[in-house]
DNA sequence: CGAATAGTGTCTCTGAGACAGTATTTT
DNA sequence: AAAATACTGTCTCAGAGACACTATTCG
């Protein structure tokens, strides 16, 4: 990494240019069948009055502690929120004032009430990504970068169970496929491969209450398995194979 | 991203603790069937005399070419290595002077001559992987997650062909996979495969000027195809499914 | 010649997807 | 009753993996 000439112990950091690190989080969930992501409004320029994603300097902390940080400060508590690095965004001019580093990262959080504004952000509200550009700075291409892992890694994770109650039906993690995806898998199909793969979710022994509003049977309800990984995993129907 | 409170236009970045920038690059090659990764012998300390990835601070440019830049100080030009963002590790304390965010890449090359030594670099040298272990900083733990990304990519990417020569012969290709994922896939299964996935490989209608070493048949040649994902791909026989 | 290897044939098993059917619950 | 939905049965087809076989070329 660092080199010798260029790091020596007398290298005086304030001799280069400054950097700022922030961390960004994609923070994506599902209300109302609808993929939703947590920006804020921008109060102050440059892009004032413009949608961001929120986020903020990273101190004397990880970056993963810097990330769920900021995402408390924006949401208010958030226990069972899954985080992940997603990637780094630092070209020159992304940012008119100076050099400024973002580590972008990708939250899953179950649906929630609407964000407590708790923290430095003047608004923050849920906005559904099929709506969701024209963000300031390059926040577009990061939310892009964010759906396309997203939909990448629920094929071979169980994280859509991050988007759901801890109890929760069949249907309703079709409901986050079909959100995030932005297609139905086939429902009879979808119901027999969650069952069969190994890990995926854990029956309870409950039903729900009622069924569904116009009519069915009760279902059963699950909780979250204990797989990492999904084995065989879901492919999605398009992407053209 | 930046908030208003901390970031308005009179802010002073000079007033925040400074905060270095680098890429550090995980370069694989395939050597006598071993996978190796260049590694350079730092000279100063900390961590004088231990081994460390390549890399260098980020200059007025964007990390990809900073990227792209520091690998070809180290080794010499690069024509057609693929380079891809890996993750960024910056946490507090992984270098004792200050803080660091490293940025680290990694690059699928394909075999080399010993890498020059036209930069920085004390000494850069390929080490087989098996045996790159006790690097300086936290640079074990990009090591291992730059193994994991390679190992995982080249099941659904046409990217082992960034190992090969140009024109290659199917068995060289088995013997990227091999080296990478430390087990051999099954010689015919694996050669039916490969022709079968659409643009993985394209046929050159050129053979081999001899057989193998030990005798058999001489092989035909192909080049990389015009695919960009694999489908289906090509699964680890391992990874317990 | 004997060994090694390229490339192909074939069989079995798993899993994906299409489709239909049954049972249960709603309005 | 009619509609909706949970869940299951069944068929077909693609593909993975095991194994065997032929053809070619080396020492």
């Amino acid at each position: 990494m660092v080199t010798e000439r260029e790091f020596l112990d007398g290298y005086d950091p304030r001799a280069y240019p400054a950097v700022a690190v922030t961390v960004d989080i994609v923070t994506l969930t599902i209300r109302d069948g609808v993929l939703n992501v947590l920006l804020v409004e921008r109060g102050e320029q440059p892009h004032a009055g413009r949608l961001a994603l929120p986020g903020g300097f990273v101190r004397e902390e990880t970056l993963d502690q810097a990330a769920r940080r900021e995402l408390a400060e924006e949401t208010g508590i958030l226990p069972r929120v899954h985080l992940e690095q997603l990637a780094t965004f630092g070209d020159p001019g992304r940012d008119p004032r100076m050099r400024v580093m973002s580590i972008a990262y990708l939250a899953f959080a179950p649906h929630l009430p609407e964000p407590t504004v708790g923290g430095d952000a003047a608004a923050a509200r849920w906005v559904p990504v099929d709506t969701a550009s024209g963000l300031a700075f390059d926040h577009d291409a990061i939310l892009a970068a964010g759906l396309e892992r997203a939909r990448a890694k629920i094929e071979y994770t169980p994280l859509a169970t991050a988007f759901v109650d801890d109890e929760f039906t069949i249907a309703q993690l079709r409901g986050v496929y079909t959100a995030v995806w932005g297609e139905e898998p086939h429902a009879g199909n979808f119901h027999r491969k969650v069952l069969s793969v190994p890990g995926f979710v854990a029956d309870t022994g409950a039903t729900t209450q009622r069924g569904g509003e116009r009519g069915g049977p009760r279902s059963k309800l699950y909780r979250a398995g204990d797989a990492r990984i999904l084995h065989p995993a879901l492919l999605r129907p398009s992407l053209e194979r």
